[in-house]
DNA sequence: ATGAAAGCGCTAACAT
DNA sequence: ATGTTAGCGCTTTCAT
């Protein structure tokens, strides 16, 4: 335990208010005893305690605000889980959270009004999944210059110079996948990757992650075959009836949604491929458990939330700013036997 | 933000002390008015805060003893930095925590010795990777009547009321490296299982974990052989020389230590079965690189080190007791890809 | 440019 | 049995 800050003012010969001007930059000072103050504080190891200064700003309520679709996919109750805990740790501390749960699939226009609607109450930082269109960065964009932080959670933005993106590394995660299926396949295997779109980065990540690990471990040896299902179970359904009827597919990945569709094509069309898949939701898990799924990649949705609060909380309370913008978090392969 | 402990004073027409005295029980005060006080509280949903709280607190410095070893294993270096950086952080909070490397394997006497040391400060909590024998459990069992609640990290001791276990679930280790090893393999596989010894506890539970699932998944397809290497690398590699020449092992799990003296033995040999190793030391990383290993067990020291502070802390601060005293720490399977 | 003093929500020693 | 008061380490307003 270090020095207190009164113990650095008597040092110092001057009073705390002088300390605190000093180490906070607040002006009103002579530079010359700011400048002694600060290789003091330096000299005998003076660190803030956090504690004793939230209590202080407590009424200058810091508040961080939350934009975030709930019921799309059970992925985000889980994100929205890990802040809420999160949230109510920080409560003590002065900091408040504020999350507007969305309920259904929204438009551009929809997000840039709950952004504004956000903005009106000057959040210190702003988390959110952004949809990545030029409206809506260049809204956070003017949310930046206003004084409010940006954190991207589970949708990254490039163009815009957030406090930090909080996510996955969706190419690592189809290149654990395509690992996965090196080791549980032999001969020259044929496996089959299930995506929405390669339009959407995500899905294109995660399937060029794959691609690439088939390619340096099997070579030639092995086929590939990608279905695009545009998230929808029908389309995955149809799509992967077809191509059974076709190919003798020894593994698939379903990388993305359309996953409940797919498999139920493979179980009517009555063979056992490999199947891996993406997420935990009450279908995954229920597939892993009967042994039709042989792996999930699991992103860690609660974590992701978690996460993203504690770098906003680290912000407000010692303004750390991250050293790395990027912050994945990590990915986990899941067994039957891992639940 | 629920109400402060002064707004719930004025509006039972009481002193803050008052409130204090009803709240935390500390006796000296008329039972109506304190059940008044609490049923009030509850009304208003009032809770304290634990910022203001610790600040009062301060000065009574609570304490938390760590006695570990640090040199055995690069395992328990893990574990110490989750603690240290835990420590670390709640320093504000008015926590020290005093933390005991030994540096070489160490007799029950020598624990002894330690657990006296450590408990002259009178320390709320002590955590400790304990020796599973009677003394020590006895003088654990002292340590806890005089006022010392008592975590094990990373060995679990039964007979002994714990505030919490914070480590892994062996059997359900030994039953994901089970899984794993079913996914890989095919036809009628003969694996390996290399453990120190069958005497000791978390080594049995993992060879149980795993012979389970292999015999549920391939009953009788399976053959399994059970090495004992006494966690010694020359004894590993001869036993498993010895057994290369006579057998055709398809995948080895290396449950515990000696493996690098086994996977020489194997490397010698020029076979490639596959192998699942234990724990992420700069052997088994290097190896899973090289792809010799295809998958690691990987029980999160960090992690373990940093939950067992977590739980001092809510003890010492909040007086939470975990519900659940075993806290067995997520187990991951990592793939080269997942490094 | 610097200091004094009040206050954040709580605990604890000291009255009454 | 209950109240008063002085802190814990910091920020902030108001004097000087």
């Amino acid at each position: 335990m270090g020095i207190t800050m009164q113990q650095l003012a008597d040092i110092a010969r001057v009073s705390r208010a002088t300390v605190d001007r000093a180490l906070n930059n607040r002006g009103r000072i002579d530079e010359e005893t700011a400048k002694r103050i600060r290789e003091l504080a330096d000299k005998f190891g003076y660190t803030p305690n956090i504690v004793a200064k939230s209590l202080a700003t407590r009424n200058r309520q810091s508040l961080v605000s939350v934009i975030i679709n709930t019921k799309q996919n059970i992925f985000f109750s889980d994100v929205i889980r890990g802040i809420e805990t999160t949230a109510r740790e920080m409560e003590s501390f002065g900091i408040r959270t504020d999350i507007t749960h969305t309920s259904t699939d929204f438009s551009v226009a929809d997000q840039l009004h709950l952004i504004d609607a956000a903005l009106e109450a000057k959040p210190n930082v702003l988390i959110i999944t952004p949809i990545y269109e030029p409206p809506i960065i260049e809204k956070l964009r003017m949310a930046k210059e206003s004084g409010t932080e940006v954190i991207a959670i589970s949708a990254d933005i490039t163009d815009l110079d957030l406090l930090s993106y909080v996510g996955s590394d969706h190419l690592k995660a189809g290149r654990i996948a395509g690992n996965m299926a090196t080791l549980t396949s032999s001969g020259h295997p044929h496996f089959a990757v299930v995506i929405g779109s390669r339009k959407m980065l995500g899905h294109k990540l995660r399937l060029e992650g794959f691609e690439s690990v088939i390619r340096e471990t099997l070579g030639n040896d092995a086929r590939i075959s990608v279905i695009e299902n545009e998230d929808d179970n029908f389309i995955s359904y149809d799509k992967i009836s077809e191509l059974l009827c076709n190919e003798d597919i020894d593994m698939f990945f379903f990388g993305a949604a359309g996953t409940e569709g797919g498999i139920k094509a493979i179980e009517r069309h009555g063979r056992h491929p490999r199947i891996i898949a993406f997420d935990l939701t009450e279908f995954t898990k229920a597939k892993l458990k009967d042994r039709t799924i042989d792996a999930i990649i699991y992103q860690n949705p609660y974590t992701q939330g978690r996460r993203a609060m504690q770098i906003a909380n680290d912000y407000i309370l010692k303004g750390i700013r991250p050293g790395n913008p990027r912050h994945y978090v990590d990915l986990h392969l899941l067994l039957r036997e891992s639940l």
